[in-house]
Order: C-alpha cells, then structure tokens, then sequence
DNA sequence: ACGAGCGATGTAAACGATTACATCACCGGT
DNA sequence: ACCGGTGATGTAATCGTTTACATCGCTCGT
C-alpha cells in the first residue's frame, strides 16, 4: 500500500525508530543489523513505498552505476545489435546503459560526451564518429575510463574492441574474380572513419594483390547511410564503364544501392553483383540472396563491457580484434543450385 | 588546458577569487553578475576544465533533465524508429533519455521502470509490455509523470500515444478477398498486449463484416518476435486445409513466416500471400515486395514527448491515436504491373 | 570480577551543487 | 545630508545518501 513518493531514509528511520545509519545498513546489507530492526526497517520501507533516490546515493559515493554507449546510428541495425548486446552485458554486471545517438553527425558525438560526462557515466563506450576532438582527447587523458567500439581513432591510447574485415573482403574480392567479375566497385563509409578507411584499404589491397587496376572511380565514398548509398550506386552506374560488381561498406549502403539497381530495372547478378560489409537477417530472402560480410556484433558488444568494467575497476586492458567471415549467397553469381529456397534451411531464426 | 577532472565549483570559485553563489550565478546566469567577475570565472572554469557535476545539481533541483523509455525490443525496427524519433524530439527539449529494453519480457519492464525511478528521471515513456503490474500503479498513482507508447494498459488514467490501425486491417482484409482469397489467416502479437489483442479483433472484425467465418485455428498466437513468427507459419501450413494468405502482426514475425515460407520452397503470392502489419524499409526489396500496414512512427514518438514534457510540467494532456495506412505492393497478388522494378520509383530513401 | 573485544547502534560530516537571506556599497531624490 | 532602493556579492542551509567515528552493553577468557 504504497503511500507516496517522497519517503526519504529519514523518514523511514523515524518510522521504524531506529536512525538513518542502521537504515542504510540495512538496504545495502553494509554491516550487521539486529533482526529485528531489519525487519522493522523493512517493514517501514514497504508501508511507505520508499524507494532509494539514486541521485543522492551517487552523490555519496561518487558513483552511477551507469554507463555510456555512444553510438554512429540507431538507425543502423549494426549498431542496434551492438547496443542489445552492450545492454544484456551492462545489465548482468550491474550497470544500467545510456545510449547516445550520434547520428554520424561528429558535433552530436561531443554533445553526447558532454552530458554523459556531465552524469557523470562511470565509464565511457565511445564509436568515435569524427577526428579526434578535443572534448574526447581532454576526456581519455583525465583518466575517465573509455574504450572505443567498433571504430579507432590514433593517437590515443584506449583499449579499442573491433572487427577486422580485411581477410573477409580479400575473400570476397577472390570471389568475386572467381566468378568472372573484372570491374568491382567499392562504396566506402567516411574515409575519416577508421572503419571506412580500413575497408576501402582492404579492398584496394586484394585487388592490388590479384593485379587488378584499382580505378579510382570505382571507389565512392558514402556515410553510412541508405540515402549515400543511392547517390554512389547511381554516379557509378552512370559511368561511362560501369562496374560489374559493388561491394557496399555497410548495410544500410547496401540497402540504397539496391534502391538505385531497382529502380534501374536492373537484375542482380545478371546485370550486376552486389554484396555487402555488415550481414542483416533479412538479406536471405532477397532474390538472389545477399552475400555478405558477416561481423560477430554480439561478442562484440559483449567484451567491450566487460572490458570496461575492468578499466572502471581500475584494471588495464588489451585491444582486442576480432575477425569477419564471408557469407556467399548468389548476389553474385553461381550459387544457386536452388535459386533460392530451402538451401540449407538458412533462416533469420531457427526453424 | 584542462588539467584535472575532480574541480567543483569550490575549486573554481577560489581560483576566480568568488564566491561558490557567484560562480553558480554565471553557471546558470540566474542572476545579474558584474562584467568582471563573470570572465574571471568562465577564465577559472575553462582553466580547470572544470564541468558541472549533474548528479548534485539535480539532488539539489529534483530534476535530472532526463526521461526514461522503456521498449519492447530493441531488436525490432518499429521500436528502433520510435526511439529515435524520442530521443530528436527530446534533445529539442533538453532532455536526454534512458532507453530501457523490455526484450518483450514481462519481468524486464518492471526491472527498468524500477531502475529508472531511482535514478529520479523527470518522466516516463512506457510500451506497455505485460498487464497492469502494482510498480506501474504505484508509479502512475503516486504522480510520476509517465504517458504510454503505442501500447496501453486499462484501468489506469494515463494518456496514451498510439496507432489504431483497425481501419487499415479491414482495408487489408478486403484487399485480400478481392484477389480471390478465402482463407486469410493471422499471427497475431500476444493477447495480453494491447497492440496483440487489438489487432486480431480488426482482424477477425473485418472478417466477419464481410460473412467470412473466423476460424480459430487460422488465428496463431505469437510474441512479436521471429522465431515465433516462423512456428506459427509451420502450424498454419501443416493444417489439412491450410490458410491461402497470411498477416503478420508485426514486422519480425513477418520476417520469420518468410523464413518459413522460403524454407518450404513455396511461393508468395502463388502458394500464399503474405502482408505484414508495420513497414519497414527492406519490403520493397523482396520479390514480390511486401503489402505492408504502415504506423505513423515518427509523428507518434515526437508527440509522445511533447506530451510528457507538458506532464512534467504539470500540465494535464490528452490521449492521442493516430492512423496507420495500408501500402499495397505485390505480395498478396496483382499490382505485379512490373514485377518489381521500378514501378513509382519507390525505394526506402530518395533518389 | 575485570578488561578486552565485539556487535549493534547513533551522531554528524561529508558529497557538490543551488538558493534564501543577509550584507554592503552606491546612487538619486528630496 | 539622509533614506530608500537596487545591484552585486557572500554565508550558510539544504537536497538524500553513505560512512567514519563514537558510544554502549555484552560476553568471554583469565
């Protein structure tokens, strides 16, 4: 029968006749209390609804048991599966999340910093978005515990949780050659993002590597969202020589692209391959279905909490990369013994 | 040069040669401070790096400029725009927001609710996720400003900010018998949801309106996520007289009845036809593209917020229900003009 | 039988901001 | 020259916890 909301300690104490300090003791099980003021206490707190204020409890100890996520694009199924995952961890350690959408935008990543320092976040999970502002730089070197998710920034030294493509896009390149291709194209993210460099790198490389040219008009520069994926996917078909295969540098790219080859009246493989960085549930059920570059977001997510909560407890931790692996389906060519359906039972869920 | 992170206003105060009251005053320019003493102390704040410690203003002000969002399912694109429309919406206002996801689990709305009432957040946005629990009667008795999302609870005087899309399903339904189906079936959400029960009773209303029977072993049951979209399309396809058209409550258990559509190698629209209710951007991809209901999503999280904001400010609102529209493609047959390409040059992002 | 030690409790000082209230200097009107 | 008013500032209380320290009875070992 909770009364009202503004029961403080005080008020429990006084009801259960018993001081604020054995209150306490109690609801953090701090030291030994007598049964029977613990369950007077308890008794008190239930018959006023008390709950503890978070905020003063902070204040006291000089910690939220929160932590914060800073993160590239909610709209970005990569970074909702990443944000799940930090979450299940977080939560399992005892930590509740706030998540920052930076929105690409490199100045909403700052804002996001600032209030979550301003919080007072017991650690930092930070997918940088920009360069390295000062903001973050002030804020790493102050001995805030960070650790950066899935994107890097140099010159820093921040334990860094994330994927390494390159031997998948080597893979894929070798795929796609096999199949005939002599003209792929890459649509890279932001070349200020380290995961948008690093994969045009990788890219360029395994062309390099196989002798093929690397045209510069074949790699086009997108943000990582839908709408850039378009736009890239239309300036290359509109080349006097288009390519014959497009590797988009992330999933939502991906998707763009596939608006501009639809709209064209385009078949994919026919007319051209497509295949993309980043693998999302639905990819199977397009026709053909989408190879992909597969990243494993939920380890992932899942370590760099656990890392951090390590930094948070003052211990050091190590960088840590882990490795994608290539997902062929038919978007570009061959394997499609059963054009589509029931393959191996591939699913987005379990059947 | 900001040198160290632990500076209080006491520290800034001492080193602009002020007081701490002064030194809140230019913080906050809550009161006329001479010329000179408000650059000393911005001089003394930039030179410490010094930043508002938020956890002991908002003990002192009762107010954490924050609103806490509980989801359904962070996993689910629905949810995923909601939150981002919220958290646009709320950053105009100058909140930030705690996302706390449910995962559809009954017990985890409670465990965020509670968390985020002791972190003293300023207001609540709720999708309902169970029944009407006691910690959510207490909390909305108890005057916490709180509205719900898209779903609601009975019983309780709390405004509401939802999508009826009854209309929408008739219009679906009728659709359906226009192009000769006479088995439709539906996988509806859970029936302890709002949005679960809701939308069956359109179902099985429209149906009834047009003196179809409602058969009940074409109404499946499942939780809004995949996999149990994919069961309930096993089901429905092992029955002896099996459903000709299906509609999936939701987006993901759409996703799972393709799984299962695709993994029996049957063909939409051919040997089913397929709708989903709720629209995401991937539907116009698949062969054919996916009839789908689509919520007005954006519009119904920025008005969710404005509406809290006005709670919060102790003002009474109304509730709100918006309406959802249905998007023929080609899934359930006909509007096959052009297959699938370029017909109005739609795509999920302008060209 | 006495002091050490321990368990249970209470008192009061922090934590870092905001703000009501008091103070002080100065200005202009009469 | 005096008084009221106003603008600029400082002092100290306060928000709701946690916790260091003090206190007070007991019990137990010798």
């Amino acid at each position: 029968m909770a009364v009202q909301s503004k029961a403080s300690v005080k008020d429990v104490a006084k009801l259960a006749g018993v001081s604020v300090a054995t209150v306490s003791r109690v609801l953090n099980d701090s030291a030994t209390v007598s049964e029977q003021n613990r369950a007077r206490v308890l008794a008190a707190v239930e018959r006023l609804g008390y709950r503890r204020n978070a905020v003063a409890r902070s204040l006291r100890t000089d910690a939220t048991g929160t932590i914060g996520l800073v993160i590239g694009d909610i709209l970005n199924p990569f970074f909702t599966e990443l944000a799940r995952a930090v979450e299940d961890e977080a939560r399992m350690a005892g930590y509740a999340v706030v998540i920052g959408n930076a929105d690409e935008r490199p100045g909403r990543q700052d804002d996001y910093v600032r209030t979550l320092l301003e919080r007072r976040v017991d650690g930092l999970l930070l997918c940088p978005t920009a360069e390295l502002t000062p903001l973050v730089r002030d804020t790493v070197e102050s001995g805030t515990p960070v650790v950066f998710l899935d994107r890097t920034l140099h010159g820093l030294d921040v334990p860094t949780f994330r994927v390494d493509g390159a031997d998948a896009i080597d893979e894929l390149v070798g795929h796609l050659l096999a199949l005939g291709r002599r003209r792929p194209a890459f649509v890279s993210g932001p070349a200020i993002l380290s995961t948008g460099q690093e994969r045009t790198d990788a890219f360029s490389c395994a062309l390099a590597r196989r002798g093929l040219p690397v045209r510069p008009e074949y790699l086009e520069e997108g943000d990582f969202q839908a709408a850039s994926g378009r736009a890239a996917l239309a300036r290359l078909l509109d080349l006097p020589e288009p390519p014959d295969a497009v590797v988009a540098g992330d999933n939502l790219m991906a998707l763009g692209a596939l608006d501009e080859i639809h709209a064209r009246g385009l078949s994919i493989p026919g007319d051209i391959a497509l295949a993309s960085y980043d693998d999302v549930p639905w990819f199977i059920h397009l026709d053909p279905p989408l190879t992909a570059i597969a990243q494993p977001v939920q380890e992932l997510g899942r370590r760099a909490v656990r890392a951090l909560t390590e930094r948070v407890a003052g211990r050091e931790v190590e960088t840590v990369t882990l490795r994608a692996r290539l997902v062929v389906r038919g978007s570009c060519g061959e394997p499609q013994e059963h054009p589509r359906y029931g393959r191996h039972n591939e699913g987005s869920v379990p059947a």
